[in-house]
RNA sequence: GGGCGUAUAGCUCAGUUGGUUAGAGCGUUCGCUUCACACGCGAGAGGUCACAGGUUCGAGUCCUGUUACGCCCACCA
């Protein structure tokens, strides 16, 4: 039996977050149910945020959107899978554990079990504490950053199932990481490769190519001479401090000017060391002098003409980014080698500085230095331009080098539904433009190590080519402590024994197996049959070429799918002036201040008014229109529960009036409207579809119908149901996007949560009505409130007369709700005449006078 | 240089397969204590649909070109 709708005097926005917060929690209303089937299930990989981080409103926005999708399926009947992840894995926890404590990690320091950080952190007297001790920093920190986090999205009201989240360094993490590389590694995915690879010199690692920045970068071009037998050869470099590591100098075979060169060889600058003039199709006749010394290594041109010319390797910077201190064995003269002091050990900066010295004296610079801005490679996360040092590092197969698998990684990505559906182009732009194999290695601590170990020979020299593979049983490991299977601890880095590979995996080596980890891939096969492979990716465009592209690689490799069935890339929130907002730039909105002003629900509604995919500037007194409707929920609610109705009202055979018809087919195909938007993944349209009903139903029929509800009889109980009906449907659809004022609403006369309700149907509308009536009545309240407007008085005013005209077909709608007309304008006497213009129009009005 | 997107009112954006006179919100102007709501309500003003061609009876919408802005990629001699 329904009860009396229980409604609070003074409905508030305020509290209500915490108060259905609490409930939702204490109620599993967005609890996993896993006895569901498979195809019940929409299951969705929400991305891990990096918890060392700071969330602006871009981030709120953007799981906004997929927590509305979230709901949408959920009250379509679907049992969502919605797990969250907490990225603290990689070098951004390592820098905030190093900035936040005060320490650095030196992996040569034995474990102290009695650490503490010091008091006071002195950025620049960092403590220098084992890898075991900044691991620990690492896992205090970030344990209290995903509590800071999980109250935020709590606040916006994610409907996430708290009770399945995971993080990028945890347990299951490191078990999937490892156990994919292992399998990887089996099937020859995953390979090692000891050769030049693009080098972070601040943070001492290598890089990917998905990690890297091209960015505008000073230079100056210098002119140097190069001797020769029959004279100076003279080359442009905006590097000269790389002519010690010259091995070759490069023009095109048809280039006329150097084609008697070819075969010969010249004498370096200052150091006198002879190299090759050399012809490649890679050299550009028309770039510098059309010549240009190829040094081990300046750019990954270098890199080609060293391999494919079989160029000896003359390194000279080491993996500082300093000019190496040893004097190399080419400098063979003592003239080279008092030259080589002049550079060894200085940054590259100063060894510039230095040779441009020398080349003045020796007179080999000819003129001045030429100033340019040129683009040059950086990691997306340092300051430096990248060095190129020759490394051994792990590598997994990705397409950049095989023909076969690029194809078929592509081929990947058109089975994906892409939402907005341009944003495929980025992904295969990106895939065709691949030029290496994905570097997954990185000489970082915190992160998942690899579980390979190495055998020493006789004389204690890694064999790297016979790596001593971990159990997938024992994982997940860490080679740093954990003894190579069949060896004891005390064989560590003895000849005969072992050493453990010292590198971590790639964040994104981790990441990209979201979809395995959340889903239980090899830990829960349960778990994994109902929500394997993922309905939805949902994350923004600036990392498909990262997270959503090795995510596709893995689960091609691992699981021969897609990971998902569609990848849903949301746009940025931007500033103003539609920048990026960037904590360097000073322009990011903090949301927990905003959530506080407006509330969730009003920051919601901004989020889900942005279309999918595309940036929107951030402004905040679109907020305020948000709250405005959220307070305007509650209030209509209010109303409607106060004309004396409760929810067995809401019944389709009771509406009989032609007015409340004709609202209800126009809620219909609200309804169609949104369910179609909501299944395209369009929550805007979606959104804007049910609030351009909504405030049509609240100015103009809620008007419209008032006094008749109040009153008894056929008409009232047409009314009474009209209202029950439209308001459930209304807080419905509005569910997805405002969870707390439309679940305070349904409290007040509903049982159970509105975000466990059924999604409104058309057939539970289903009545007969004319879309027409509703507007052309309107019009003819609008008409009537006109008047009153012009005559500046107040809408209360009564109106002896008025004549409403317009064409036949909308005057006979009009006659079909002249009484609640006459009602919601307080006409005395409507007449109504059919004419010949194209509108309804309001004339004659004569008013009461004013007492 | 390659790719993608965007261009409609002062601002933020709708505008489905071409179809009367181009819509909404914000802002602005003028009013109104109207018993759900002053955290409110009503009414009004405001547009050469970036530009130039073309297709068509008819173009904001389709085609071609141009311009501007944004993003991704490439670009280190």
């Amino acid at each position: 039996m329904p009860t009396t709708p229980q409604v609070p005097e003074k409905p508030t926005l305020d509290g209500l977050e915490e108060r259905w917060g609490a409930v939702w929690q204490e109620q599993g209303t967005y609890a996993f149910d896993r006895t569901a089937a498979r195809e019940q299930v929409f299951s969705i990989d929400t991305p891990p945020p990096t918890v060392s981080g700071s969330l602006h409103v871009g981030h709120v926005f953007s799981y906004t959107h997929t927590d509305c999708v979230a709901r949408y399926q959920r009250m379509r009947g679907k049992v969502v899978f919605y797990p969250m992840g907490w990225d603290d894995n990689g070098l951004p926890t390592e820098r905030r554990v190093q900035n936040y404590f005060g320490v650095r990690c030196d992996p040569s320091l034995p474990y102290d079990p009695d650490f503490t950080p010091p008091a006071k952190p002195d950025p620049k007297r960092q403590v220098p504490v084992s890898r075991r001790n900044f691991i620990d920093l690492c896992a205090t920190l970030v344990e209290q950053d995903e509590k800071v986090f999980e109250e935020l999205w709590r606040r916006v009201g994610l409907s996430v199932d708290w009770r399945q989240t995971y993080t990028t360094i945890g347990h299951e993490s490191r078990v999937a990481s490892q156990r994919a590389f292992l399998r990887n590694l089996a099937r020859g995915e995953a390979y090692q490769h000891d050769a030049p690879t693009l080098w972070d010199v601040t943070f001492q690692t290598a890089v990917a190519q998905a990690e890297l920045e091209a960015r505008d970068y000073p230079g100056a071009y210098h002119r140097v001479a190069f001797h020769g037998d029959s004279g100076p050869v003279r080359i442009e470099t905006t590097r000269p401090e790389l002519i010690a590591a010259c091995v070759a100098l490069i023009a095109h075979p048809d280039d006329e000017r150097y084609q008697p060169l070819f075969g010969s060889t010249v004498r370096t600058p200052i150091f006198g060391v002879e190299v090759p003039v050399l012809a490649h199709p890679a050299a550009e006749m028309e770039k510098g002098a059309g010549i240009a010394m190829c040094c081990t290594f300046g750019d990954l041109t270098d890199v080609q003409w060293w391999r494919e010319l079989q160029l000896p390797v003359r390194v000279i910077i080491g993996k500082d980014g300093r000019i190496l201190r040893e004097t190399p064995e080419w400098m063979a003269t003592p003239q080279a080698q008092k030259a080589y002091d002049e550079i060894a050990g200085k940054t590259t900066f100063s060894a510039r500085e230095a040779t441009v010295q020398l080349l003045r004296e020796s007179g080999d610079l000819d003129g001045e230095p030429k100033p340019t801005q040129r683009m040059a490679n950086f990691y997306e996360k340092g300051d430096k331009p990248l060095e190129i040092v020759a490394t051994r590092q792990w590598y997994l197969r990705n397409g950049g080098r095989g023909a076969d698998l690029r194809a078929q990684l592509i081929e990947r990505g058109q089975q994906i539904q892409w939402v907005p559906d341009f944003m495929r182009h980025r992904y295969t732009n990106w895939v065709e433009g691949l030029n290496g194999d994905w570097l997954v290695s990185r000489q970082r601590f915190f992160g998942v190590p690899f579980p390979i170990w190495y055998p020493l020979d006789d004389s204690g020299e890694p064999r790297y080519d016979e790596p001593i593979v971990a159990d997938e049983a024992s994982l997940p490991v860490d080679p740093s402590s954990d003894a190579a299977p069949g060896y004891r601890e005390d064989q560590r880095g003895v000849p005969g024994g072992f050493i453990g590979d010292p590198d971590v995996m790639d964040t994104w080596a981790t990441s990209s197996l979201s979809p395995q980890i959340a889903c239980g891939w090899e830990r829960d096969d349960d778990l994994f049959g109902r929500t394997f492979p993922m309905d939805m990716r949902p994350q923004a465009h600036d990392i498909i070429r990262t997270w959503l592209f090795s995510s596709v690689v893995r689960a091609n490799f691992e699981n021969g799918t897609t990971p998902w069935k569609v990848a849903a890339i949301s746009g940025f929130v931007v500033d103003p002036d539609r920048k990026k907002m960037s904590k360097s730039k000073g322009n990011v909105v903090v949301p927990t201040e905003i959530l506080e002003k407006y509330g969730a629900d009003a920051v919601r509604w901004r989020a889900a008014m942005s279309r999918p995919g595309l940036d929107s500037p951030f402004d905040e007194t679109q907020m305020k229109v948000g709250r405005r409707l959220a307070i305007k929920v509650l209030n209509v609610s209010k109303f409607v529960l106060g004309v004396g109705l409760d929810a067995s009202y809401a019944d389709a055979g009771s509406v009989t009036a032609a007015l409340d018809r004709s609202m209800l087919a126009g809620l219909a195909l609200t309804v169609r409207e949104a369910t179609s938007a909501f299944d395209a993944f369009d929550y805007g349209r979606a959104l804007e579809a049910t609030e351009r009903f909504f405030w049509h139903f609240c100015d103009d029929y809620v008007e419209l119908v008032k006094e008749r509800a109040y009153g008894d009889g056929d008409g009232a109980r047409s009314a009474k149901a009209a209202l029950a009906l439209a308001l459930s449907v209304q807080l419905r659809l509005l569910a997805p996007i405002m969870p707390y004022a439309t679940e305070e609403a349904w409290s007040w006369w509903q049982e159970g949560s509105v975000h466990r309700a059924a999604w409104p149907t058309e057939a539970e509308i289903g009545v007969d009505g004319d879309t027409n009536l509703l507007p052309a009545v309107a019009s003819a309240l609008a008409g009537v409130r006109g008047a009153k407007s012009n005559a500046k008085v107040s809408q209360r005013t009564g109106v002896l007369r008025a004549l409403v005209t317009g064409p036949s077909s909308a005057i006979e709608l009009v006659r079909a709700a002249a009484g609640d007309l006459s009602a919601a304008g307080r006409v005395e006497q409507l007449d109504l005449r059919a004419g010949d213009g194209t509108e309804v129009q309001v004339t004659d009005v004569e008013l009461a006078p004013v007492e």
